[in-house]
DNA sequence: ATTAATCTTGACCGTTCGGTCAGGTTTATT
DNA sequence: AATAAACCTGACCGAACGGTCAAGATTAAT
């Protein structure tokens, strides 16, 4: 927030100021020789395992509840390494942020692939399920993100995201005028699929708490997911 | 968590102990005369206006990054005086949720009183729908509990929505039996409509943002109700 | 072998947090 | 009018927070 611009950047090579640093292009300083990429390899490798961590307690402890002390611990490094590193504990929480994004975006391959509409919405609606069953933490930490308001992504949400749909829009405002499908509107239509799907990461431990204080089991969580894209497509009237 | 049991409590009448307060029956220290009920007027009063102000800051922040600094601001007293009816941030906390899980269960008034499935779903959908829309803080503070595992209403999970969801379950199955519904997993339709419902409300800055910077109008979520109804009684075979 | 860059880390710092408390003020009871 | 209960609050406290830093260890470049 009130930091100063020319102090020097401990993150990167020491004689960088971070003016410069931001100016340079990104690879620019790892080219001069093959060797250096094996210099990286110590720097990928603990910034993966640190944002592997972050991802770990920012879900479960929220931005402010989670403590660079904790994720620490969890990378198994010291605290000053993590800011060595990534210099604010804010910067890593972005990182983490950029990370969940792209698999947001990446899961509409299904949906762009297929012509049918019932082929497009049952891809992206188990691509979606999916993505809650194998990944809840990067969920919840996108869902609390988007519950204190978004404050670091808003500018994410408006451009990336919103010409995103936009596109998904057109597409389905075409299987409407094909008659394919029933008239609807194609944004509530995709808000109850992202609030069904991203409901089983987000709300697992209440769903939990009403399945005898046991996790959904696969079979369950199958016919779960067999349900919601029935449920759904019917209800659009793309099935019978 | 670590706190004496025997400490006098500041918050009720100074000679009772903790221990004692506990003991007594909520209203027994107030029956004395008529007029204690006026003296009352002052507690309750505060009580309300820091529970309001605690809603605010709670469902704006989340539960750590809420201060007790903040709430008091909000309810424009003196912090030491939230100590004084509150003994600690958790038990604020506590009490806040106390309220939101009542209405909670309040919203299912109406599937109670309708027999027919359409009227009842319908009735409980648009019920919760209102509910996100009028009283969206409340949802946003009940969601980051869910999220962040429910560690402090984990019982009431397990108990009293536990048995209230399984009453619900035993209608929808009775519906089923007899044909008014097709066959499918109540527990599941259920969790779709809690998802959908209260996405409106957690979501709300992802859908401001996807709508030009704007929260729905009233007509549009008029538009959102009428579609959320129908695609679910639709998708469950309760209508054409 | 020497030098330079990068990486590592214990100790430390200013700030803010939830919570306490003594002592004053207001309100109710007799 | 006197007493007691309830209410109010500025000042304070220890703990924990994010972040810094100097100095040593390791790795790469020459």
């Amino acid at each position: 927030m009130k930091k100063q611009q020319q102090q020097t950047f401990r993150g990167g090579p020491q004689f960088f100021t971070r003016t410069e640093e931001l100016l340079k292009n990104d690879l620019s300083k790892y080219k001069k020789t093959a060797k250096s990429v094996r210099k990286n390899q110590i720097r990928i490798n603990n910034e993966r395992r640190i944002l592997a961590a972050a991802v770990k307690i920012f879900a479960g402890y929220g931005y402010q509840g989670a403590t660079m002390r904790n994720i620490a611990e969890e990378a198994g490094l010291p605290k000053a390494n993590l800011h060595y590193y990534f210099q604010t504990k804010e910067q890593l929480y972005r990182q983490v942020l950029d990370g969940i994004f792209k698999d947001w975006l990446a899961a509409a391959n299904t949906f762009d692939e297929c012509e049918e509409p019932v082929e497009a919405l049952r891809g992206y609606i188990e691509t979606k399920m999916d993505l809650s069953r194998k990944r809840p933490l990067e969920s919840r930490i996108w869902a609390e993100e988007i519950l204190r308001g978004a404050p670091l992504i808003q500018d994410q949400l408006e451009q990336t995201l919103a010409a995103w749909l936009d596109t998904r829009v057109k597409r389905i405002t075409d299987w409407i005028n094909t008659g394919t499908i029933q008239a609807l509107n194609p944004r509530i239509l995709m808000y109850m699929i992202w609030a069904v799907t991203q409901h089983f990461a987000d709300f697992e431990s209440q769903i939990r708490a009403l399945n005898q204080q046991q996790n959904l089991s696969d079979e369950q969580f199958a016919e779960a997911k067999t349900q919601v894209v029935q449920t759904i497509l019917k209800g659009i009237g793309a099935l019978d």
